[in-house]
DNA sequence: TTCAGTACCTTGTGTTGCAAGGTATTCAAA
DNA sequence: TTTGAATACCTTGCAACACAAGGTACTGAA
C-alpha cells in the first residue's frame, strides 16, 4: 500500500512557496491585518502557511521597507502587531502582479501544447 | 543609485521554484525530449532555469519512477538523453493539474479582495 | 491560581535552485 | 593531426527558505 500522494502534497507546498511573499502583499493591500488573520485569510483559499514560515517572511518584508507596523491592543488576548503595506510595498507588489501573469501564462502555453 | 528590481527578480525565481517540475511534467507529457531541449522550451515561455537545477530533477523525477530516458544518437555532438514521462508521472500529472488550477484560483480570489 | 484561548517569536533540519566548474563527443578549419 | 567551437552531459558547494517543534506572554473565566 504505497501512498503516492506525497510527490503531489510535495508540489503543492512547492508550488504555494512561489507565492507566498505575493499572496501576503495582496491581503495587505486590501487591509492592514495581524500574522494571525492572514494565516486565516490565506487558509480561506487553500493556501496553507505555517507560523515558522509567517513570522519570519513578514520580518523580512518590514526589513526591506515593504511594510511597517503599529501594535494594538486587543479585547481577548494578547496585543495584535498589524501590518502595513508601504508606498514601496505597493510598488514592488505592481512588479508581483506582472510577474504573476507572465508565469500563468507561460504555464498556460505549455499546456496547450501537451494537449496536441 | 539602488536596483529595487532585486526584490521582485528574486521573487520571480520564487514563483517559478514551485512550478518547475511541474511544467517539466507538462513539457513531457507532449512528446519526448533531452534536458537541453527541455529548458529551451522553458525559455521560450519566460521560465528560465539554469543547468545545475534541470539535471538533478530530471534524475530526481527518473528515481521517483515519473519519467524513464533512451540514449539517442546525435548528428551534431555528444548522445542525447531523451526522457519519458511513465504512466505514474501521467497520474501525478493529473494531480498537479488540480494543484495549479486551485492555487490560481486561490490568488485570483485574493486579487479581487485588493481592489475593493 | 490554574487553565484555555490567543498571539507573538526562535531554533534546527531538510530540501532544493543555482553558479561555477568539469568531462566527453562531433565536426571543421588550420 | 591538432586546435577550437558547439553541443550535451553531470557534480559540488553554497545559500535561501518553509516548516515542525518548542517557547514566552497576555487575557479572562472557572
Amino acid at each position: 500500500m504505497m501512498e503516492n500522494t506525497g510527490i503531489i502534497e510535495n508540489n503543492r507546498t512547492q508550488m504555494r512557496r512561489g507565492v507566498l511573499e505575493y499572496s501576503i502583499l495582496l491581503i495587505l493591500a486590501a487591509g492592514d491585518e495581524y500574522a494571525s488573520s492572514i494565516i486565516q485569510k490565506l487558509k480561506e483559499v487553500n493556501i496553507i502557511v505555517a507560523e515558522g514560515t509567517t513570522y519570519p517572511l513578514l520580518i523580512r518584508l518590514k526589513k526591506l521597507g515593504l511594510l511597517n507596523y503599529r501594535w494594538e491592543e486587543s479585547t481577548q488576548g494578547p496585543p495584535r502587531k498589524y501590518y502595513m503595506i508601504t508606498d514601496l510595498g505597493r510598488e514592488q507588489l505592481a512588479g508581483l502582479d506582472a510577474a504573476w501573469d507572465e508565469l500563468a501564462q507561460g504555464i498556460e502555453t505549455i499546456r496547450k501544447g501537451s494537449k496536441a
